[in-house]
DNA sequence: CTGGTCACCTGGAAGC
DNA sequence: TGCTTCCAGGTGACCA
């Protein structure tokens, strides 16, 4: 499920629940992730009091005193806080334990991650060479303008690609595009700046209304079982293939862009 | 450096 | 019904 609106909505929701408490126990039942997780995971978590839970791109950074905790989701996995020793569910992995309560990592696919890094984190080579952040303030309609300058690959991949700008996943790289009214197959390095100056709100508009979306069903996403990563919403083009544009009135149309599906209005986007 | 392709893994939906 | 094929929200490795 997750693009950075989901992540950041998993950040909010285990924040207030976790910070300051102190990890009882570490229970690992599937290791093999994206990386093996490390063997001695438990004996640099058990024990140590959570100080935050921050994140950047689409990792969750866990704060201990002397390392930190990183988790990915990966392209299926989630955080849920449910009853220490609650029943499993199939892909159930691993669990963090705080007393009564435990952060339990599902992930039917296996795409995600959990590692230790050890300060400076942000000197990880995961973290190191990511891009900007979208909703942060130095994502500017000129800093995109300067950074697809040179970049003969479509826009769509660009804005995908996370040492450029993190957080853009397949589904809102395809509606930004869309908000915008930019063809997802224009060469990057062919965005005028008036171009930019448009898509960059785009972009921040599309992921603001994902959270304020996931927002509203929060406390479902942490805390029950099985809940919908999204209330209610609504794609303009994403998954909409020979559907109205919701815009127009054209046809939603799709293609395909470095094995990756793409969405779009040919009417509205161009 | 860039851009293109593939692999990792499981499960659900569609096709036959 | 059962088997096969395709597709899925991410991203790193590998190649030219």
């Amino acid at each position: 499920m997750p693009e950075l609106p989901e992540v950041e909505i998993t950040r909010r929701g285990l924040l207030p629940d976790l910070a300051g408490k102190r990890v009882s126990a570490l229970v690992v039942r599937q290791a093999r992730l994206r990386y093996p997780v490390p063997p001695d995971l438990a004996q640099r978590m058990v024990g140590r009091v959570l100080a935050g839970v921050e994140r950047r791109a689409k990792y969750l950074l866990f704060d201990f005193v002397d390392g930190v905790l990183l988790a990915h989701l990966g392209m299926s996995g989630s955080l849920r806080l449910v009853p220490t020793g609650a029943p499993l569910d199939k892909h159930d992995h691993v669990d963090i334990v705080f007393g009564s309560r435990a952060l339990r990592l599902h992930d039917p696919r296996r795409f995600g991650a959990l590692l230790w890094l050890t300060p400076p984190a942000q000197h990880h080579p995961l973290l190191a060479h990511l891009g900007v952040e979208p909703l942060s303030e130095a994502f500017t309609p000129q800093w995109l303008h300067r950074a697809t300058r040179g970049r003969s690959a479509a826009i769509k991949q660009v804005l995908m690609d996370s040492r450029v700008v993190v957080g853009v996943g397949n589904i809102y790289a395809s509606e930004s595009l869309f908000r915008a009214g930019i063809d997802p197959r224009t060469p990057a390095r062919r965005l005028s700046a008036a171009r930019c100056a448009r898509l960059v709100p785009a972009v921040k508009q599309t992921l603001e209304a994902a959270l304020a979306a996931g927002g509203s069903s929060l406390r479902d996403f942490v805390h029950s079982d099985g809940s919908p990563g999204y209330f209610q919403q609504q794609y303009y083009v994403y998954d909409r293939d020979g559907q109205p544009c919701r815009k127009c009135a054209g046809t939603v149309r799709s293609l395909r862009q470095g094995n990756r599906s793409t969405f779009y209005c040919p009417r509205c986007q161009r």
